[in-house]
DNA sequence: AACGCCGCCTGATCGC
DNA sequence: TGCGATCAGGCGGCGT
């Protein structure tokens, strides 16, 4: 699922295809997605409007947008199961296809299985976020301040889009792993030391999924002229397959071959080494 | 006001 | 074999 790596793989690699180009025509397929949820006043928003660029935020991508000169943003989310890529204007719309714009040669489509996703004018979500994890503005004491505050396991706390933004159920298991501190250890009990590995531990294990290409097998086609993003488990050098424990329930830890386990926390799966992440320290 | 819980969705997988 | 139940989970909304 999109966490903030491959939700910044994808916005550097769609940027430069959809700059400068104008929009043709939209088509909402499913107003569910969309915000306002008036396809008529979306659709009259964006119609003609040029994008300009396209940045992330936590989770979100930032379209800029430009009509009759005047600057906008589009923000957008790929919920569990979004994916956005180009498409050649003669190929049907994917079956799942939530809203496709045409930019001329190509058709830009924002497909949704779930229908999770968002694609809105509105940016109230994206102001409530924390801070930029890979930013100075994430700081180890504004950090300790937000757990000290909070009784919740720290594994819960750490997909608060308040606490620190873009970190979701895969990153969160892995950046505990990478500061050997326990899921279930309340966020406010963490001492001085283990918020310092625990600050550090998302930044690196952030940062090495996005130089890795994130865990998503993600590819531009420049004969195609064709971005895919997709989740068909075609071999490479994805993140995916360097996980220490997210989905390995039952294999050996890759540091010291204890079984990995698996809990439900806030109805949500963690995965943890119970050796390398003790209950106490 | 922090926090728990539900609903939204579909496809994959599981159990009988 | 077939089909219904269960699970996966980000996030907004609502209740306590």
């Amino acid at each position: 699922m999109p966490e903030l790596p491959e939700v910044e793989v994808l916005a550097r690699g769609l940027a430069p295809l959809i700059r400068g180009r104008k929009i043709q025509a939209v088509r909402v397929l499913r107003a569910r997605v969309i915000r306002p949820a008036t396809p008529a006043g979306f659709e009259r928003s964006l119609l003609n409007a040029t994008f300009r660029g396209l940045s992330r935020r936590g989770k979100y991508l930032l379209f800029r947008l430009t009509k009759n000169r005047k600057p906008f943003i589009l923000v957008g989310h790929l919920g569990m199961t979004g994916r956005m890529y180009l498409l050649p204007a003669r190929s049907p719309l994917p079956k799942h296809t939530a809203v496709g714009f045409a930019l001329g040669r190509e058709n830009f489509i924002f497909e949704d299985t779930r229908y999770f996703g968002r694609l809105t004018l509105d940016q109230t979500s994206v102001k409530a976020l924390g801070p930029e994890p890979l930013s100075s503005e994430f700081t180890m004491e504004g950090f300790a301040g937000d757990l000290k505050r909070s009784a919740q396991p720290v594994k819960v706390k750490l997909l608060d889009q308040a606490v620190v933004a873009g970190v979701g159920n895969i990153y969160a298991s892995e950046a505990l792993f990478r500061a050997g501190i326990s899921p279930r250890l309340a966020a406010c009990r963490l001492d001085r030391k283990q918020i310092r590995r625990l600050h550090r531990a998302i930044r690196e294990t952030l940062a090495d999924a996005i130089k890795r290409g994130s865990t998503v097998p993600l590819r531009y086609s420049r004969r195609e002229r064709l971005f895919y993003y997709g989740q068909s488990a075609a071999a490479g050098n994805f993140y995916a397959e360097r996980l220490r424990v997210y989905d390995r329930a039952g294999q050996p830890c890759r540091k010291c071959g204890t079984a990995v386990e698996r809990i439900v926390q806030a109805a949500r799966s963690t995965f943890f080494c119970p050796d390398c992440q003790p209950a106490s320290s």
